[in-house]
RNA sequence: GCCGGCGUAGUUCAAUGGUAGAACAGAGGACUCAUAAGCCUCAAACAAUGGUCCGAUUCCAUUCGCCGGCACCA
């Protein structure tokens, strides 16, 4: 009996209070190449992401932009759910939002499963009445508020609180696998987080205050703090609790889960929610890869500098396979990546212009012109794309080696000269077309996961037997 | 302050204890199937100092410079 390997991958989920950023659409689009990639293996991959809706953040938003709460986070979700589209995203893509019933039914079972190391404590914070909120320090300055320039008041109110202290040790030994967290020096930071201790940490509010949120079972005082809510996420969507012989088993427990998010997320992804795990019994992560921020010129993005480069603005000039690859040749996994709109047109301009559009625009001119027949060639020649390249996140070299196959076919062209040849001896001319299409086709298959639209209309076109040559792939950009 | 990372051609990155690779941008050349694209050639770099070593860009130390994280921030 061959079972299919079963494979988990997820995204964070966004918070809901402003624009997708395209920082995000980076992670979307990373999770994409790796599900595409796994599928065209044979796995069976369940691909998840969704929407974070609930807390204080998204409430104020809704209320400053004079919305009910509900259809605020409605719109929002509706706009994350366009991303879909709009990154040409694998059609198994699932999407949870943590105002869906059965996430927060999952929500408040998990909470229950973990009761043994959640306990009540008086919470002492800083609060603001202008902001309606608890502070932190990032949010003073002289001891005010940035916002309101008031000085908070000392408040205490009863909170649950989640052992986290207790599961240091158990998460030092879950760090020790390698495997847990790429890249490795990311590992190491989470240890020392660990090292540094842990603090319990409140997983609650009042609801007195804060309304929005998942009601904790048994307290009709208090709602969940957003992060124990979100986090759970990542098994609601499999259908946790109701259905765990179903596609939780399957993916969480007897496959392989891997877990995509910011460098700024180890603590709350690698520390918070796998104590949560411990605490309930679940199976931990098997990995977490943590990709780095895109800036624009050389700070963050930001809508008061005026730098912000949103993944609408992407796809409208670029098209959705060139924002692809715009990204993942072009944005370093790990470490963070300084975009400008400059260096987008340069980068569209000599790889997809110049080098992929330019080659299939010449090869498919000639195998037209010379009548040549593709269809039986093709098959043979070509090499299906394996390659560690995925497994290891190293985009920018899967991208690098298909290039590499670009640059060949247009050294050969040059070299064997079918053109020239065309006058004197047909058929040889014919034949080294046919080649020439032969390697079109196994670029077009290591650009599946990359480029799936693009890898399609080039096998398309290969296997047009009338050979109508098509429009321009990638248009040249003009300054 | 603590922890971590980084400093390589104009730019963005790579590798390596023993001739430092590439891409983009730049200069020149021969061609024409192609989106004035492609091909060939050229020019161009290891932050500084000290140490270990037969030998260091690579290991160690120091200095200078840059960046990130340091918890209830999604």
């Amino acid at each position: 009996m061959s079972e299919k390997k079963s494979f988990y991958i997820t995204t964070t989920l966004p918070y809901v209070n402003a624009e997708p950023h395209i920082g995000f659409a980076y992670e979307l689009i990373v999770a994409d190449v790796v599900v595409r990639y796994r599928e065209s293996l044979g796995e069976e991959v369940f691909f998840n992401t969704g929407t974070d809706e609930h807390g204080q953040k998204i409430f104020n938003a809704a209320e400053k932009a004079g919305e009910n709460v509900e259809s605020y986070v409605e719109h929002y979700a509706q706009e994350f759910k366009k991303l879909k589209e709009l990154l040409c995203l694998s059609d198994s893509l699932n999407f949870i939002r943590t105002t869906d019933e059965r996430h927060i039914k999952a929500a408040q079972k998990l909470w229950q499963r973990c009761k043994k190391d959640i306990y009540e404590k008086e919470f002492e914070g800083l609060y603001c009445v202008g902001c309606e909120r608890f502070l932190v320090q990032r949010d003073m300055a002289d001891d005010k508020c940035v916002i309101h320039h008031t000085k908070p008041q000392l408040l205490k109110e009863k909170n649950w609180f989640f052992k986290f202290s207790k599961y240091e040790k158990d998460l030092l030994k879950y760090l020790e696998n390698p495997d847990v967290i790429t890249p490795d020096w990311r590992r190491k930071e989470a240890v020392n987080f660990v090292k540094e201790g842990l603090e319990d940490f409140s997983i609650s509010r009042e609801k007195g205050r804060l309304s929005w949120g998942v009601p904790v079972p048994g307290d009709e005082t208090q709602v969940m703090y957003v992060w124990f809510d979100a986090l759970t996420s990542y098994i609601s969507t499999l259908g946790w609790p109701d259905n765990e012989e179903g596609n939780f088993k399957k993916f969480w427990e007897n496959g392989y889960t891997l877990q995509l998010a910011g460098k700024d997320q180890i603590r709350f992804q690698s520390l918070m929610w796998q104590a949560m795990l411990m605490s309930a019994g679940i199976k931990k992560t098997d990995q977490i890869f943590y990709h780095g921020f895109i800036n624009s010129g050389g700070q963050k993005m930001s809508k008061s500098l005026g730098n912000v480069i949103s993944p609408y603005e992407l796809e409208k000039k670029y098209g959705t396979d060139a924002t692809r690859y715009l990204l993942l040749r072009h944005v370093h996994p790990t470490e963070d990546t300084d975009v400008t709109r400059e260096r987008l047109d340069e980068w569209y301009n000599s790889g997809l212009a110049n080098g992929l559009g330019n080659l299939v625009s010449r090869i498919l001119t000639m195998a037209e012109k010379y009548a040549v027949s593709t269809v039986d060639t093709i098959e043979s020649g070509a090499l299906l794309p394996k390659s560690h390249y995925i497994d290891n996140f190293n985009f920018n070299e899967y991208m690098e080696h298909i290039w590499k196959l670009i640059q060949a076919a247009d050294k050969e062209i040059q070299e064997k000269e079918p053109y020239k040849k065309y006058k004197t001896d047909p058929h040889i001319a014919t034949k080294i077309v046919s080649e020439l299409c032969t390697h079109l086709y196994e670029i077009a298959l290591w650009l599946g996961p990359i480029m799936p639209d693009t890898s399609e209309k080039i096998k398309n076109y290969l296997y047009n037997p009338k050979k109508e040559k098509p429009e321009n792939l990638f248009p040249r950009l003009n300054a």
